[in-house]
DNA sequence: CTCAGAAGTTAATGACCACTAACAAAACAG
DNA sequence: CTGTTTTGTTAGTGGTCATTAACTTCTGAG
């Protein structure tokens, strides 16, 4: 019908999540997604059973992009933790609004969903969680502890007003990571 | 009337930091707001103008609160940073629903209370900003990332679903802190 | 060319919400 | 006691929202 998008789906997906970083999840209306991509509301229910699937579908996307990455990236480098860094940093200083919406929105998402994305998200802890245990061995609670506060340093980058270009941003994070970890 | 209570306004806005970083602003009614303390809805407007006044306090008390006391901490200690570190951890150990809040909810806050919001955020970075800056110098952008890097680091404590009793978490951040910042 | 399915549209529908109005009870000053 | 102020209640009101219904238009296979 007129609009020439090869994949409706995912143009939706990308601005939703962009809307949902921005506004919350409560603050967005089908309407104003639907806009977004130059539709009317109603129109997205012809591609989403409705908005919490539509919430759902992104952070299952973003979870699933973070962890099996990471783990792939990992196992593959001789430097693992460097790898895991390197790896969350371009995703997190590339996907802004990714970040943010993962971070804040899982308690919208439907519950069968949400146990999901909490899996990933624990498995993907639980790669770092090896990887930094390895390399500055401490009681388990304290490692895990440790990479989730450096979940909030990598994190925090969407929220910077005060931005450093990518380029200078990336290197700072990444010593302040390593640092933070192996202290 | 009936209730025996000292101060509603401030019994008010304990309930409602707790269920804004919860559900989020969006994501509560008046009318929870008002159950929350044993109250309909509507008796919350004999405390406040609206829902958006009632968030505003919120987050200004929050604001001043980390800011005044920091800085008077940083001015009386021989070591600045520490100052600085051990206020803001057992703040955020102590108020994770204050943290939360203030972190995520400033874009609902009417203009003319979130200039001042952002005034004393501001303000409480530039200390910040100060003290490390002395200890670890750098172009001051790479310093103002850094701090708003670790920022990220101490705050992200609320989400820890994975939370160590706050006597093993307060040294590990100290720990983590310093160390990304000193890097 | 046609016609079926996909992808839109506008127009309800019912729920909820912030806020206001009108009224009532409590507290307290005198 | 009494009357005013404070703090609460219940009952609207108008607006917004997610979702559904009914109808239209585009598109591509045969």
């Amino acid at each position: 019908m007129g609009t020439p998008t090869q994949d409706r789906r995912a143009q939706i997906l990308i601005a939703a999540a962009d809307l949902f970083a921005r506004r919350g999840y409560h603050g967005v209306s089908i309407g104003e997604l639907g806009a977004a991509v130059g539709l009317t509301g109603p129109a997205l229910y012809r591609h989403f059973r409705g908005k919490e699937d539509l919430l759902a579908e992104v952070l299952l996307d973003i979870s699933v992009r973070l962890h099996d990455e990471g783990v792939r990236r990992a196992a593959e480098s001789p430097d693992p933790l460097g790898a895991l860094l390197d790896w969350h940093i371009a995703f997190a200083l590339g996907n802004p609004s990714l970040i943010t919406v993962h971070e804040r929105e899982l308690d919208n998402v439907p519950a069968p969903q949400r146990r999901e994305v909490r899996r990933l998200q624990r498995a993907y802890l639980e790669e770092w969680v090896r990887v930094v245990g390895a390399l500055n061995p401490r009681p388990e609670d304290q490692t895990r502890a440790a990479v989730h506060a450096v979940f909030g340093l990598l994190n925090s980058t969407p929220y910077s007003a005060v931005t450093l270009d990518p380029a200078a941003m990336s290197p700072l994070l990444r010593t302040m990571a390593r640092a933070a970890l192996l202290a």
